[in-house]
DNA sequence: TGGATATTTCCTGCTT
DNA sequence: CAAGCAGGAAATATCC
Protein backbone atom coordinates (compact mmCIF):
# COMPACT_ATOMS: atom_id res chain seq x y z
CA UNK A 1 0.00 0.00 0.00
CA UNK A 2 1.70 3.71 -0.90
CA UNK A 3 0.38 7.00 -0.23
CA UNK A 4 -0.61 7.55 -3.86
CA UNK A 5 -2.78 4.24 -3.42
CA UNK A 6 -4.34 5.82 -0.36
CA UNK A 7 -4.51 9.58 -1.95
CA UNK A 8 -4.62 8.72 -5.20
CA UNK A 9 -2.84 12.41 -6.16
CA UNK A 10 0.65 13.33 -3.86
CA UNK A 11 -1.01 17.09 -3.96
CA UNK A 12 -4.06 16.07 -1.88
CA UNK A 13 -1.93 15.53 0.89
CA UNK A 14 1.65 17.66 0.18
CA UNK A 15 4.90 16.15 1.98
CA UNK A 16 5.29 17.04 5.77
CA UNK A 17 6.92 20.55 6.11
CA UNK A 18 9.69 18.97 8.23
CA UNK A 19 11.82 21.78 8.54
CA UNK A 20 8.82 23.44 10.25
CA UNK A 21 6.56 20.93 11.08
CA UNK A 22 5.34 20.79 14.73
CA UNK A 23 4.48 17.54 16.45
CA UNK A 24 1.12 17.87 15.44
CA UNK A 25 2.17 17.60 11.57
CA UNK A 26 3.69 13.78 12.82
CA UNK A 27 0.47 13.28 14.84
CA UNK A 28 -2.21 14.14 12.45
CA UNK A 29 -2.14 11.00 10.65
CA UNK A 30 -1.58 7.65 12.06
CA UNK A 31 2.24 6.61 11.19
CA UNK A 32 0.66 3.28 9.89
CA UNK A 33 -0.36 5.18 7.05
CA UNK A 34 3.26 7.35 6.78
CA UNK A 35 4.83 6.02 3.26
CA UNK A 36 8.06 5.93 2.47
CA UNK A 37 8.81 9.16 2.35
CA UNK A 38 7.15 10.10 5.48
CA UNK A 39 9.30 7.89 6.98
CA UNK A 40 12.26 9.67 5.63
CA UNK A 41 11.06 12.62 6.63
CA UNK A 42 10.13 12.40 10.07
CA UNK A 43 13.47 10.53 10.45
CA UNK A 44 14.85 13.93 9.31
CA UNK A 45 12.61 16.04 10.97
CA UNK A 46 13.57 14.13 14.23
CA UNK A 47 17.48 14.28 13.74
CA UNK A 48 16.97 18.31 13.05
CA UNK A 49 14.63 18.60 16.09
CA UNK A 50 15.93 16.41 18.66
CA UNK A 51 19.45 16.74 17.33
CA UNK A 52 20.39 13.25 16.74
CA UNK A 53 23.43 12.37 15.80
CA UNK A 54 22.79 11.55 12.07
CA UNK A 55 26.13 9.23 11.96
CA UNK A 56 24.71 6.70 14.19
CA UNK A 57 21.54 5.88 11.74
CA UNK A 58 21.81 3.21 9.44
CA UNK A 59 19.01 5.38 6.99
CA UNK A 60 18.73 2.45 4.69
CA UNK A 61 16.91 0.44 7.38
CA UNK A 62 14.58 3.12 7.37
CA UNK A 63 13.52 2.92 3.16
CA UNK A 64 10.45 1.71 4.62
CA UNK A 65 6.70 2.50 4.52
CA UNK A 66 5.15 3.41 7.89
CA UNK A 67 3.29 0.13 8.55
CA UNK A 68 6.63 -1.39 8.17
CA UNK A 69 7.76 1.20 10.84
CA UNK A 70 5.27 0.48 13.37
CA UNK A 71 6.09 -3.27 13.36
CA UNK A 72 9.50 -2.35 13.75
CA UNK A 73 10.53 -3.95 17.97
CA UNK A 74 12.88 -1.58 19.78
CA UNK A 75 15.99 -3.95 19.21
CA UNK A 76 15.65 -3.46 15.43
CA UNK A 77 15.31 0.23 16.33
CA UNK A 78 18.46 -0.01 18.02
CA UNK A 79 19.88 -2.24 15.58
CA UNK A 80 19.48 -0.03 12.80
CA UNK A 81 20.40 3.16 14.51
CA UNK A 82 22.41 2.26 17.60
CA UNK A 83 22.08 4.40 20.69
CA UNK A 84 19.29 6.83 18.49
CA UNK A 85 17.39 3.87 17.45
CA UNK A 86 16.04 3.72 21.18
CA UNK A 87 15.13 7.71 20.99
CA UNK A 88 13.53 6.85 17.51
CA UNK A 89 11.43 4.21 18.64
CA UNK A 90 10.40 5.88 21.95
CA UNK A 91 9.64 9.28 19.70
CA UNK A 92 7.68 7.09 17.20
CA UNK A 93 5.00 4.99 20.11
CA UNK A 94 4.90 8.76 21.49
CA UNK A 95 3.69 9.96 17.85
CA UNK A 96 1.68 6.55 17.72
CA UNK A 97 -0.05 7.29 21.56
CA UNK A 98 -0.57 10.93 20.71
CA UNK A 99 -2.06 10.40 16.88
CA UNK A 100 -4.80 13.65 17.01
CA UNK A 101 -8.61 12.83 18.46
CA UNK A 102 -8.41 9.09 17.63
CA UNK A 103 -12.06 9.06 18.42
CA UNK A 104 -12.44 10.92 15.25
CA UNK A 105 -10.39 8.75 13.43
CA UNK A 106 -12.39 5.76 13.99
CA UNK A 107 -15.78 7.76 13.90
CA UNK A 108 -13.87 9.13 10.51
CA UNK A 109 -14.33 5.23 9.76
CA UNK A 110 -10.66 4.29 9.61
CA UNK A 111 -9.70 1.00 9.67
CA UNK A 112 -6.33 -1.06 10.09
CA UNK A 113 -3.68 -0.47 7.59
CA UNK A 114 -5.11 -2.86 5.05
CA UNK A 115 -8.43 -2.09 4.70
CA UNK A 116 -7.15 0.54 1.56
CA UNK A 117 -9.66 0.24 -0.48
CA UNK A 118 -12.09 1.51 2.60
CA UNK A 119 -9.96 4.17 3.93
CA UNK A 120 -9.31 5.70 1.01
CA UNK A 121 -12.17 8.25 1.13
CA UNK A 122 -11.99 8.80 4.44
CA UNK A 123 -8.53 9.06 5.69
CA UNK A 124 -8.72 11.96 3.01
CA UNK A 125 -11.37 13.83 4.44
CA UNK A 126 -9.49 12.94 7.74
CA UNK A 127 -6.30 14.68 7.27
CA UNK A 128 -7.46 17.47 5.67
CA UNK A 129 -10.53 18.34 8.63
CA UNK A 130 -7.14 17.66 10.85
CA UNK A 131 -5.72 20.55 8.89
CA UNK A 132 -8.06 22.51 8.52
CA UNK A 133 -9.73 22.54 11.87
CA UNK A 134 -6.22 22.08 13.76
CA UNK A 135 -4.15 25.49 14.13
CA UNK A 136 -0.76 24.74 14.22
CA UNK A 137 0.43 24.24 18.12
CA UNK A 138 4.13 25.71 18.34
CA UNK A 139 6.93 23.94 17.50
CA UNK A 140 8.95 21.86 20.52
CA UNK A 141 11.76 24.03 20.29
CA UNK A 142 12.03 23.97 24.45
CA UNK A 143 13.29 20.79 26.39
CA UNK A 144 10.59 21.10 29.12
CA UNK A 145 8.24 20.49 25.95
CA UNK A 146 9.73 17.80 24.73
CA UNK A 147 10.24 16.60 27.91
CA UNK A 148 6.26 17.06 28.33
CA UNK A 149 5.53 15.69 24.83
CA UNK A 150 7.83 12.55 25.69
CA UNK A 151 6.10 12.14 29.04
CA UNK A 152 2.92 12.88 27.87
CA UNK A 153 2.33 15.33 30.04
CA UNK A 154 0.06 17.41 27.46
CA UNK A 155 -1.89 14.25 26.77
CA UNK A 156 -2.96 14.07 30.68
CA UNK A 157 -3.84 17.36 30.04
CA UNK A 158 -6.11 17.15 27.05
CA UNK A 159 -6.69 13.39 26.57
CA UNK A 160 -9.61 12.19 25.77
CA UNK A 161 -11.18 9.11 27.00
CA UNK A 162 -10.55 7.24 23.84
CA UNK A 163 -6.52 8.28 23.75
CA UNK A 164 -5.06 5.17 23.59
CA UNK A 165 -2.43 5.97 25.89
CA UNK A 166 -5.13 6.34 28.52
CA UNK A 167 -6.67 3.02 27.98
CA UNK A 168 -2.82 1.90 28.21
CA UNK A 169 -2.77 0.66 32.10
CA UNK A 170 1.29 0.54 31.51
CA UNK A 171 1.12 4.43 30.39
CA UNK A 172 3.11 5.34 34.08
CA UNK A 173 5.59 2.65 33.96
CA UNK A 174 5.90 3.88 29.49
CA UNK A 175 6.30 7.52 30.90
CA UNK A 176 9.22 6.93 32.99
CA UNK A 177 10.49 4.55 30.54
CA UNK A 178 10.64 7.42 27.88
CA UNK A 179 11.69 9.95 30.76
CA UNK A 180 14.83 7.71 31.17
CA UNK A 181 15.03 7.23 27.53
CA UNK A 182 15.21 10.77 27.83
CA UNK A 183 17.95 11.18 29.90
CA UNK A 184 19.93 8.77 28.13
CA UNK A 185 19.18 10.92 24.75
CA UNK A 186 20.36 14.34 26.72
CA UNK A 187 23.56 12.31 27.68
CA UNK A 188 23.91 11.41 24.23
CA UNK A 189 23.45 14.85 23.25
CA UNK A 190 25.57 16.07 26.39
CA UNK A 191 26.48 20.12 25.03
CA UNK A 192 29.66 20.84 27.04
CA UNK A 193 33.10 19.10 25.77
CA UNK A 194 33.90 17.35 28.48
CA UNK A 195 31.07 15.09 27.84
CA UNK A 196 31.07 14.93 24.73
CA UNK A 197 34.42 13.25 24.96
CA UNK A 198 33.30 11.46 28.40
CA UNK A 199 30.12 9.81 26.17
CA UNK A 200 32.20 9.14 23.57
CA UNK A 201 35.22 7.03 25.48
CA UNK A 202 31.95 5.26 26.75
CA UNK A 203 30.23 4.53 23.62
CA UNK A 204 32.57 2.28 21.41
CA UNK A 205 29.68 2.21 18.38
CA UNK A 206 30.86 6.11 18.00
CA UNK A 207 34.21 6.13 19.07
CA UNK A 208 35.74 4.60 16.09
CA UNK A 209 38.96 4.72 17.65
CA UNK A 210 39.23 8.53 17.64
CA UNK A 211 39.45 8.26 21.68
CA UNK A 212 41.38 5.62 23.92
CA UNK A 213 41.49 4.83 27.46
CA UNK A 214 45.03 4.40 28.69
CA UNK A 215 43.89 3.83 32.28
CA UNK A 216 39.75 3.11 32.92
CA UNK A 217 40.34 3.37 36.47
CA UNK A 218 42.36 6.54 36.79
CA UNK A 219 40.24 8.24 33.85
CA UNK A 220 43.53 8.53 31.82
CA UNK A 221 42.98 8.77 27.97
CA UNK A 222 43.91 9.68 24.81
CA UNK A 223 43.67 11.36 21.63
CA UNK A 224 43.85 8.75 18.84
CA UNK A 225 42.77 10.86 16.21
CA UNK A 226 42.94 14.41 16.95
CA UNK A 227 41.55 15.41 13.22
CA UNK A 228 38.57 13.17 13.20
CA UNK A 229 37.75 14.07 17.23
CA UNK A 230 37.83 18.02 15.96
CA UNK A 231 35.95 16.95 12.97
CA UNK A 232 33.05 15.15 15.48
CA UNK A 233 32.86 17.87 17.94
CA UNK A 234 32.73 20.58 15.23
CA UNK A 235 29.62 18.60 13.94
CA UNK A 236 28.28 18.58 17.19
CA UNK A 237 28.61 22.14 17.08
CA UNK A 238 27.75 22.79 14.09
CA UNK A 239 30.80 24.64 13.22
CA UNK A 240 33.01 23.34 10.16
CA UNK A 241 35.72 25.40 11.30
CA UNK A 242 36.95 23.43 14.16
CA UNK A 243 40.15 22.40 14.81
CA UNK A 244 42.06 20.02 17.05
CA UNK A 245 43.92 23.51 18.19
CA UNK A 246 41.09 25.10 19.25
CA UNK A 247 40.08 21.84 20.51
CA UNK A 248 42.69 21.40 22.99
CA UNK A 249 42.72 25.10 24.54
CA UNK A 250 39.02 24.43 25.50
CA UNK A 251 40.07 21.10 26.83
CA UNK A 252 43.25 23.34 28.64
CA UNK A 253 40.55 25.53 30.73
CA UNK A 254 39.10 22.67 32.28
CA UNK A 255 42.43 22.19 34.07
CA UNK A 256 41.53 25.29 36.09
CA UNK A 257 38.26 23.98 36.99
CA UNK A 258 39.06 20.61 37.82
CA UNK A 259 37.40 18.68 35.26
CA UNK A 260 40.44 17.42 33.47
CA UNK A 261 43.87 17.16 35.13
CA UNK A 262 47.02 17.71 33.09
CA UNK A 263 49.05 14.67 32.01
CA UNK A 264 52.74 15.22 30.49
CA UNK A 265 52.43 13.25 27.46
CA UNK A 266 51.07 14.27 24.42
CA UNK A 267 47.38 13.66 23.53
CA UNK A 268 46.93 12.40 27.07
CA UNK A 269 44.14 13.90 29.21
CA UNK A 270 42.66 12.82 32.86
CA UNK A 271 39.53 13.39 34.42
CA UNK A 272 39.97 15.04 37.44
CA UNK A 273 37.72 15.13 40.47
CA UNK A 274 35.05 17.78 39.36
CA UNK A 275 34.20 15.21 35.96
CA UNK A 276 31.81 12.68 36.87
CA UNK A 277 30.06 9.71 35.20
CA UNK A 278 32.92 8.26 33.16
CA UNK A 279 33.81 5.77 36.16
CA UNK A 280 32.78 2.48 35.07
CA UNK A 281 31.02 1.45 38.68
CA UNK A 282 29.50 4.30 38.94
CA UNK A 283 27.64 4.70 35.70
C1' DT B 1 18.14 42.57 29.05
C1' DG B 2 22.38 41.85 31.26
C1' DG B 3 25.54 38.90 33.51
C1' DA B 4 27.65 34.40 33.90
C1' DT B 5 29.55 30.60 31.70
C1' DA B 6 31.56 27.96 28.14
C1' DT B 7 33.63 27.84 24.50
C1' DT B 8 35.89 29.80 20.00
C1' DT B 9 39.37 32.29 17.79
C1' DC B 10 43.86 34.08 17.52
C1' DC B 11 48.36 34.58 19.09
C1' DT B 12 53.21 34.14 20.95
C1' DG B 13 56.47 31.25 22.68
C1' DC B 14 58.05 26.71 23.92
C1' DT B 15 58.56 21.48 23.51
C1' DT B 16 58.65 16.97 21.41
C1' DC C 1 59.68 21.19 10.29
C1' DA C 2 55.13 19.65 11.93
C1' DA C 3 52.20 18.82 15.56
C1' DG C 4 51.22 19.76 20.27
C1' DC C 5 51.15 22.28 24.57
C1' DA C 6 50.56 26.60 27.59
C1' DG C 7 48.02 30.37 28.52
C1' DG C 8 46.59 35.32 27.71
C1' DA C 9 43.16 38.15 25.56
C1' DA C 10 39.13 39.11 23.23
C1' DA C 11 35.04 37.67 20.74
C1' DT C 12 30.97 34.98 20.57
C1' DA C 13 27.15 31.88 21.79
C1' DT C 14 23.94 30.30 25.04
C1' DC C 15 21.53 30.07 29.22
C1' DC C 16 19.06 31.97 33.08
Amino acid sequence: MSWTDLFGNEEYYPAFEHQTACDSYWTSVPPEYWTKRHVWEWLQFCCDQYKLDTSCISFCHFNISGLQLCSMTQEEFVEAAGVCGEYLYFILQNVRAQVHCPSDCWRAGLRAPGDAEETKATIKDFTWKERNSQPKEPCFLKTETLMDSLTGARLEKGRTSSAPVAQNGNYKKQSEEVKKCFTRKQRLQSSHLWEFVRDLLLSPEENCGILEWEDREQGIFRVVKSEALAKMWGQRKKNDRMTYEKLSRALRYYYKTGILERVDRRLVYKFGKNAHGWQEDKL
